[in-house]
DNA sequence: ATTCAGAAGTAAAACGATACAATGCGCGTG
DNA sequence: CACGCGCATTGTATCGTTTTACTTCTGAAT
């Protein structure tokens, strides 16, 4: 491996030019054109690499910035890991990650990893767990930036990133009611996420402004804390049970949509022809669902995007011994029209 | 932060010995029992973390993998990365992950990035590209040891773990053919995809076997290097154009199953009383079709976790100054039985 | 009494970068 | 002609470990 000092060597300068130069910091300003020149040919014949280790040593940084996620083979985190991944890239940091694998108890290994490594600060995705007061403690006590998307801590010291719920359902039910459905069954999300309490609240909200009536026999909620998708499919069976018309169906998620979905296939219904279906996500197979599932669309590549930029933010601040207070932003969801859904039969 | 230069300080020894000690290597048998201890509880006391920078500049050592995977937000990828991840933490490495982002460009990025991490060895998720000629080249000139998952590369000196397509789809067909099917439409993979031609290959086989004769008017290929479920739907709607009868379908993989039972299902058919179908992977969300797809499961976590334990190897063996032969893995794929086959109609 | 073997530990030199203060050197100026 | 000044560059300490090669002490054997 080839070090700065035989760089340095082969140019006839010393280490302190070659790693200003290399730096490209202001401090390369006060080097000459011919050497500067010089130094990268050199440097790049001999295919230099900095020693990360001796830099960050040395400096006393990392320039990497830990990402949490709940799970990583849940696309909802790999869509926004990578919108983080490709952000961060760009401006020079890397990213370390931490996979909770679904299981809160892996939180403080988690933690100690990211801390092992020196990152400069933590962009977690959030889950059903408590961990944002988890999170909370532990970033207080440690002075790392950070960021959370998904959950919005209002009125304290981290940053977030969070879809718009309320508007998100308001346009899955303006859609349905537009397209003539009046009888219009709901599934509710568990209690303890707060989208839940969010998605339902547009729900109301909309349906109070154009007087629907939401019939509370057509109104199920999703009790566990695992798949939704399994405890969907019961409870559409239950819905189905009671015999009481509907023509339309609002789902907490996509995969709940997708249950509900297959609960009415399975009892001799046809989607969209019997019930319409609008879920909420959009997962990448949604539109590879049988049929293709109406929904509304989180910008995931932005939410992962906003977070980095937000960290990244929080870290010059930090470097600049400058104060950064938290910054909270929300992104607009987007209805998407797939096949899950059409008028009501006349 | 704690140093163990403070840690060595407030227990009364030097540096040395703290070192040997929380290394708890051979040499930390020189240490007796009471001043181990005494170390141990001041280091856990003052919270002392090791920096990891001070510790790899020093030893020459990352203790890290790269992970190169050619698609994050694919499961496939993700499912065995978690593995990997799993598998190596508990032998005190950890993973560095690069995301090819699906793009064959950004090999040399991946790389370097990696190189510049300087990780012990690199476990590469094959994908369509030419991943494994490039990484060849580069592995070689550079003596890493490497693995590379979903590739086999015959006699050549990177390591390798992959399924066993041709048992894969011999059960497949197996599967129709107790069914009493005999009538069976074919999508086959891509040809420049190495698991096409194995896949394919087993399916004659086993109809060679059981003289079962494959029918060229319901055997049609996919061509593009892009998502198997846009042609896929394609290609079944063509198939079905030929008005050729069939009451099964053996596809390439569970994308292109998924597609098929959609065009099933949009031609009036019902999957699986008209039609049975079965795919290849099992992603997770087949489990949750509509109808759940009956599939080949490749144990995925198995591939990961084999892929782990091999550059653990290889890694061991190096840093021995020992030579250690690369490693060629297959791994048994599983039939799933779920709900999109069934008897032919009587 | 001297030697020796192990036990229990230590001092100091790396590792490869960056940070900081300091240097030589023309050059314009009073 | 001494002086200060900016320019282009340099020398060296330092970051926090691990590693190598000692040192010191104790008790037993010769």
């Amino acid at each position: 491996m080839v070090t700065i000092r035989e760089v340095a060597g082969k140019c006839g300068v010393s280490v302190t030019t070659v790693s200003m130069v290399l730096n490209n910091g202001p401090a390369a300003r006060r080097i000459s054109e011919p050497t500067r020149k010089r130094i990268w040919r050199v440097a790049d014949r001999l295919g230099y690499r900095p020693n990360v280790f001796a830099r960050s040593l040395r400096s006393k940084r990392s320039y990497s910035v830990g990402v949490m996620v709940f799970d990583i083979t849940d696309p909802y985190c790999a869509q926004i890991l990578r919108a983080i991944e490709s952000h961060l890239q760009t401006s020079g940091y890397f990213s370390v990650l931490a996979d909770l694998q679904n299981d809160p108890r892996q939180f403080q290994r988690c933690l100690s990893l990211l801390l092992e490594r020196r990152v400069e600060a933590i962009i977690a995705i959030a889950n059903w767990t408590n961990l944002e007061t988890k999170l909370l403690a532990e970033i207080s006590t440690r002075h790392i930036p950070a960021v959370i998307i998904g959950r919005e801590l209002a009125g304290n010291p981290i940053s977030s990133v969070v879809v718009d719920n309320e508007a998100g359902t308001r346009q899955a039910l303006q859609h349905l009611y537009e397209l003539g459905h009046s009888k219009i069954a709901f599934i509710k999300g568990p209690r303890d996420l707060v989208d839940s309490a969010q998605r339902w609240h547009g729900l109301e909200s909309f349906a109070d402004e154009v007087r629907l009536t939401i019939d509370p026999q057509l109104v199920v909620e999703i009790k566990g804390r695992n798949s939704t998708y399994a405890e969907g499919y019961q409870l559409m069976e239950a819905l189905l049970e009671r015999n009481r018309a509907f023509t339309a169906l609002v789902a907490f998620d996509d995969l709940t949509a997708c249950a509900a979905i297959r609960a009415l296939t399975k009892s001799g219904r046809v989607v969209p022809r019997d019930c319409s279906v609008v879920g909420f996500d959009d997962i990448p197979n949604s539109a590879f669902y049988n049929p293709p599932l109406t929904t509304i669309h989180q910008q995931l590549e932005m939410q992962g995007s906003l977070g980095a930029e937000i960290v990244e933010e929080l870290i010059r601040a930090s470097t600049e011994n400058r104060k950064s207070p938290p910054r909270h932003r929300k992104v607009a969801p987007r209805l998407i029209v797939r096949e899950s859904t059409c008028p009501r039969a006349a």
